[in-house]
RNA sequence: GCGCCCGUAGCUCAGCUGGAUAGAGCAACUGCCUUCUAAGCAGUGGGCCGGGGGUUCGAGUCCCUUCGGGCGCACCA
């Protein structure tokens, strides 16, 4: 297939690069230039098509080597441009010495047959043959997901789509922590709240630090009319892992049920339990004692010297007391006195377990930004325990802020009244927020407009996306009922779509595979979702200055091309965001 | 005190490894439907890019410093 993968906007960068350093060398070998080693420089696309297709700043960069004025330096290379069989028709000099390239027709025409041929136009093989790991929400099982959990789970669930089509083979997985500290306190919730339901809440209080969620006592109603009384004299321990079993799953399999609503599936749930049980943690535990980089400490307690590792990674090794002396940072412990291993213990295995044992390339874990203390120690003992740190790599996503009215949405976890994902879902429809969130960079802090996401018209960004789709289903649908045909992309012929809009909505085609790309690499899904309201902008705007209907058959073949084209790429950002794409509104 | 994120139009935000006259949406005002979806489009106004230094042909972008806001600095996860 010619145009399977094909990434218009890179190949018309690499061609450009290749054609000015070719240039380069011969203008240096006639002499017109003086031998030198040529400087770094960049070829981009200008945002104003003024500045041509391509620029290229080779002449200004190269004043000093060359030791003549940039603009002479620009005219000795364009001299030596030799640009038969390139996608460019002409060059120019312009302002202190920029290189201006103008692509001819025939890129556009490519362009265009590709866009509105292949279905999966955007897909590219940037990553292929890596194996990457998106692990993304991880809510605690031991209660409901918040706003937090509603933002990671559109982050990396786009970012896995983006990597996906950008070539990479990508797993989505779910860390499900099932053990430790916070299951002993969910079973101690669980339990004390079992005894209330038959010895009052006065005879058995709620202590402070337990979860204090009406689920927990639902929980606990609901074991109780399946047990009775059975537990009620039983020892704690043992009511405790009862109840535990009884409602952990049923807890698992409600976050599995939500987040499917939210049109998420994961490859993989993995289970913290299974590395406890399989003797991971203790083996990576063990090696670390093995390479000195843990010890023990006189009670017992195993500690591990994080900041020898962290500090590569950006965290300072000493830190300043009160009193402005310094203090080596304090080293962590790996598994307490009581032979209990910490949540950090199980995390270093669990990333072995991603990295060395299942064979990722990468890990890529969404956290949220009030964890980022621990990325450059969690990197750093991937290089304590032999692999790359570099090979974990954190997307840290801010907070959101619900808004409503213009004012913030205060939610809080300790009056119960947190704003659940199931309770947003409940209020806004699930492309709206799938939509917003993946609207702004993870390193933004979101503000989330309640009012802007329930609304049906234009304002609302997704329906605006939306339309321009329908808009284009609706009109090739007239077309058809009017008897015209597309004949193909052989009928395409770009050198006929001279309109500026259409010339816009072209290039705007043109970057739906680098931006993919580009999405995947910096693990930003955000800039898809702004790509689409432009290219959606863009052919409202083709809409309006250009007709189809009643247009020279040439012209009109290449009209009808765009329609499939725009339509085929607003339909792909949807459906890779799991957002409906509507045929008619 | 230390660390991370943010600061760009009245509001919400773009601005790619430094590039040419800093952009979009909303809000305000003015136009465009007997013709393919007006849930649309065009136009107008609106800016010491938080402040101050520095690096260079060139800084919203890089470095230093300072101010303001958010979030962290546990034998919690």
């Amino acid at each position: 297939m010619k145009y399977e993968h094909y990434n218009p906007r890179q190949a018309a960068l690499d061609a450009a690069r290749g054609l000015l350093q070719n240039a380069a060398e011969s203008a240096m070998d006639s002499g017109a230039l003086p031998r030198a080693e040529l400087p770094a420089y960049i070829v981009e696309i200008p945002a104003d098509v003024k500045n041509g297709d391509v620029a290229c700043n080779l002449a200004m960069a190269g004043a000093r080597v060359f030791h003549k004025a940039p603009r002479q330096i620009a005219e000795a290379i364009v001299g030596c441009l030799d640009l038969a069989g390139s996608p460019f028709a002409r060059a120019e000099i312009a302002g202190p010495g920029f290189i201006k390239l103008y692509l001819g027709t025939g890129w556009f025409t490519d362009v265009v047959r590709a866009a509105c041929s292949q279905p999966e136009y955007g897909r590219t093989l940037a990553g292929a043959g890596k194996k990457y790991n998106v692990e993304f929400v991880s809510a605690n099982p031991t209660g409901p997901m918040h706003m937090g959990n509603a933002r990671g789970g559109a982050l990396g669930d786009c970012l896995a789509a983006c990597l996906d089509w950008a070539g990479y083979d990508v797993t989505r997985e779910f860390y499900i922590n099932d053990a430790g500290n916070q299951i002993q306190k969910f079973g101690k919730s669980l339990a004390i709240r079992y005894l209330q339901l038959f010895k009052g809440e006065e005879a058995c209080p709620l202590p402070q630090e337990c979860y204090q969620g009406a689920d927990i006592i639902e929980h606990a109603k609901n074991f109780a009319a399946e047990h009775g009384d059975a537990y009620v004299n039983a020892d704690f321990e043992e009511l405790k892992q009862a109840i535990t079993d009884y409602a952990l799953p049923k807890n698992i399999e409600g976050l599995q049920r939500d987040l499917g609503k939210y049109r998420i599936t994961y490859d993989v749930w993995f289970h913290e339990s299974t590395l406890h049980e399989s003797g991971a943690v203790k083996a990576v535990v063990d090696k670390l004692l093995e390479s000195g980089a843990c010890y023990k400490a006189e009670d017992g307690a195993i500690m591990y010297k994080s900041a020898q590792f962290a500090a590569k990674y950006g965290v300072a090794n000493k830190r300043k007391t009160t009193d402005g002396t310094e203090e080596e940072a304090k080293d962590e412990v790996l598994v307490r006195a009581n032979g209990i291993p910490t949540y950090f213990a199980a995390d270093i295995a669990y990333h072995y377990n991603k990295l060395a044992v299942r064979g990722f390339d990468k890990a890529i874990d969404v956290w949220g930004a009030d964890h980022h203390g621990h990325v450059a120690r969690m990197k750093g003992a991937m290089d304590a325990v032999g692999l790359d740190g570099e090979r974990l790599d954190v997307v840290l996503m801010q907070m959101v802020n619900l808004m409503r009215d213009g004012k913030p949405v205060r939610m809080s976890k300790r009056t119960g009244k947190a704003i659940t994902l199931t309770d947003l879902l409940d209020e806004v429809p699930i492309d709206s927020a799938r939509f917003f969130f993946n609207q702004r960079e993870s390193t933004s802090t979101l503000d989330f407009d309640l009012d802007l996401a329930v609304r049906n018209d234009s304002e609302n960004p997704v329906y605006y996306v939306q339309y321009a789709h329908a808009r284009i289903c609706s009109i090739l649908k007239k077309l058809e009922s009017e008897g015209i045909a597309f004949r193909g992309m052989e009928a395409v012929d770009a050198a006929v779509l001279t309109d500026a809009s259409e010339q816009a909505l072209i290039r705007l085609l043109a970057a739906f595979p680098a931006e993919i790309a580009a999405a995947a690499e910096k693990y930003d899904p955000a800039r898809i979702t702004r790509f689409v309201i432009d290219l959606a902008s863009a052919f409202h705007r083709f809409y309006n200055s250009c007709r189809i209907l009643g247009t020279e058959d040439q012209v009109q073949q290449g009209r009808i091309a765009l329609c499939l084209a725009v339509r085929g790429v607003i339909h792909n950002v949807l459906t890779m965001f799991k957002i409906n794409a509507p045929e008619s509104m």
